[in-house]
DNA sequence: GTCTATACTGAGATAGAC
DNA sequence: GTCTATCTCAGTATAGAC
């Protein structure tokens, strides 16, 4: 991991900007900026921009599949998982507030281009809504496992957008308690409703 | 009302295209292909694309306005017009599906591209806070108007987003029931911590 | 693999005729 | 108020030297 190709700069640097500035806003001439090679150079690593957004869009799942696998290789239980996944909001508060979700905000813009790697982008959104379903299974929520699952996710963009637009960090913290509250109590709630069928 | 100028025309479809494409993706072109003007005329109504977005922004302010003005002359009590704002996310799941939520994804994109309109933007998002906070003070919960209000923006703004990346119409019905109750159960849990203060 | 030079395009913006 | 013609610039992309 530590001999970095320009390729990996190039894509890293593009994550980056791409997250802060937008895909479209993002230009050539920034990325190459960042990475300290010239315009030209750039082509000989991506023909087109759409090609480097792609590389991007792959390096984020890669990335967030690694970190929940790490969470099972740390042994966080189901519950703790879920209670980590709501914490990512904390642990990113500064950038949520400056910059938003970087899954919601490039979904939504590709939507918007009408771009090809739109399917793609929601990808990212699939892995986290699968995962998130999985821990409420194995929590014995089957029959909700996917309602909440997407329920935390539309929770968790709701706060980064305006969190964002109104600067307002001590925002999150307000909405990831409530989102502890909520987790809290639906599992008590399933667990009464089985017991009353046992 | 009936009467409506060039501009007036203008400025209506900006606001469409804005919502749609994005606006950086707009081009003075879209927008004066879709009024049936030249490019260069457009420039004796507006002498920037930024002008533009001001107008847009006034707009949609205004529009928002009248629709809440409306609701109160329609006789409509505080919690029938909470109700009424949860459900506009029902009358406009069509577009809300395909293109997200106008203010959410206008505010996001603004910020990206650390546009000096973007608190005008935040503007729309101030007016439904603090129409919902005036809302559930009049239902006597002060203390939590806000928290309540804000709670209910980001819900709204994370249906919409998800709505729109799954392409899931049914979700959004989903968490709209979500939202009646939980609107509901916070009013009693309310009522019932007051009525033990009495 | 990296560079410079350059072509091409589309977008914002201006000038001036009608 | 509306048009055509034109300018300028930034952005994507290519060619070819090193």
């Amino acid at each position: 991991m530590k001999n970095k190709t320009t390729r990996d700069h190039i894509v890293e640097a593009a994550d980056q900007l791409f997250y802060r500035q937008g895909f479209e806003h993002t230009s050539f001439s920034d990325i190459a900026e960042t990475v300290h090679i010239s315009r030209g150079n750039f082509y000989y690593h991506f023909k087109t921009k759409d090609e480097i957004l792609d590389a991007v869009i792959t390096l984020r799942i890669a990335n967030k599949k690694a970190m929940l696998d790490q969470w099972k290789l740390d042994g966080r239980q189901p519950l703790d998982r879920i209670r980590s996944f709501i914490h990512i909001l904390i642990a990113n508060r500064t950038d949520i507030k400056r910059y938003g979700c970087p899954l919601g905000t490039l979904s939504t813009e590709l939507s918007k281009l009408n771009h090809a790697s739109q399917a793609d982008a929601t990808k990212l959104f699939t892995l986290f809504r699968t995962w998130l379903r999985q821990q409420f299974i194995l929590l014995g929520l089957e029959k909700d496992a996917d309602t909440f699952a997407m329920h935390l996710l539309a929770r968790s963009q709701g706060v980064a957008t305006l969190a964002s637009a109104f600067d307002d960090e001590e925002f999150i913290n307000q909405e990831v308690d409530q989102m502890y509250h909520w987790l809290n109590s639906s599992i008590e709630t399933a667990a009464s409703e089985s017991s009353i069928h046992n």
